[in-house]
DNA sequence: ATGCATGAGCT
DNA sequence: GCTCATGCATA
């Protein structure tokens, strides 16, 4: 495939960044841990008593799987686990383990003060100087080249704005989202290339980096200009590229294993590389399968943390 | 709409 | 081995 990840060749526009974002730097990710809740602590906690956390956490699990038991039915539904062979109980994947946040708040704030420190200890997600992020730095470039850079806000509530009336043109347009994202390969923004229907998804649920939306929006407003453009002047042909053949199994990590794991990621975030290997152990599961989770889980707390403050 | 996964670049 | 952007597969 072609090289979708270029590292981003620049920062966010200066007027983008208000002060959350003003530690925009490439070792933000050294002072976000620094900022930390009791770093130490939690170091101390789960390397001192690894079994008896293990154990407590195995247990807020249960306790959660008892409160809500009966919300929690079993479905007679065979885990596929084509490429990671993950043993689950036959007995697998539950539709939806949506705890209750109540419920759940509660015991964690027991079992980790800390964490709900954190969560107003982090106000903004911090977003650095951007790694992997993707073609759209040149497009990005481009964009800002030709607009007059007071128009560009990154203001969260500019970005909501928008992505609601992107939504909303785009429907009107009567194009999905997955045509979006074939259609911007054809601005032919130089390093620009297509999107998932995911990605256009998230653009509109807002359930993307703050970052990351930052980046998206003029390659999407581009878009959406041109298309309404073209509608115009009765020319809109959005294109679709036949896909491949390509199989990728997904891995469903059943509701109490995936319970269990909440319960772990409440105690440490960031499980050392033996806490994982226990864990994954406890659960079942292959250790690569529960470092992803663990890496997916930061990532998603990440954006909720964000959008709580704003 | 969202869960799990991949890969780039960085440390 | 992490973060981040992003995507396939699936509910």
């Amino acid at each position: 495939m072609m090289a979708m990840n270029a590292k981003q060749p620049f920062a966010v526009h200066p007027a983008l960044s208000e002060p959350k974002f003003s530690s925009l730097h490439p070792g933000s990710e050294a002072m976000r841990r620094v900022c930390l809740p009791a770093p130490q602590l939690q170091g101390n906690i789960f390397g001192g008593f690894d079994e008896t956390l293990l154990a407590r956490a195995e247990a807020l699990a249960a306790v959660e799987a008892a409160s809500h038991g009966k919300s929690h039915p079993f479905k007679p539904d065979a885990t596929y686990h084509t490429m990671s062979s993950v043993p689950c109980s036959s007995a697998a994947a539950l539709a939806h383990p949506s705890l209750h946040p109540a419920l759940e708040g509660d015991l964690l704030e027991h079992l980790s003060p800390a964490l709900s420190a954190l969560g107003a200890a982090e106000p903004g997600v911090a977003p650095h100087h951007l790694g992997a992020m993707g073609p759209l730095q040149q497009a990005m470039g481009m964009v800002h080249a030709a607009c007059p850079a007071g128009e560009v806000e990154s203001d969260p509530r500019e970005l909501e704005a928008f992505a609601e009336r992107f939504k909303q043109r785009r429907i009107k347009l009567g194009v999905t989202q997955a045509d979006v994202g074939a259609a911007l390969a054809s601005l032919k923004i130089p390093g620009v290339g297509s999107l998932s229907q995911s990605t256009i998804c998230r653009f509109e649920s807002l359930t993307l980096s703050h970052n990351n939306m930052i980046a998206l929006r003029p390659v999407l407003q581009a878009w959406l200009e041109e298309a309404e453009a073209a509608q115009r002047e009765k020319s809109a042909k959005p294109e679709l590229f036949s896909g491949a053949e390509r199989k990728r199994k997904r891995t469903s990590i059943a509701a109490p294993e995936k319970r269990s794991l909440e319960a772990y990621f409440a105690l440490q975030p960031r499980p050392s590389s033996e806490k994982i290997a226990a864990i994954a152990e406890k659960l079942d599961l292959k250790k690569n399968v529960v470092r992803v989770w663990f890496c997916n889980q930061r990532q998603k707390q990440k954006r909720m943390k964000y959008s709580a403050v704003h």
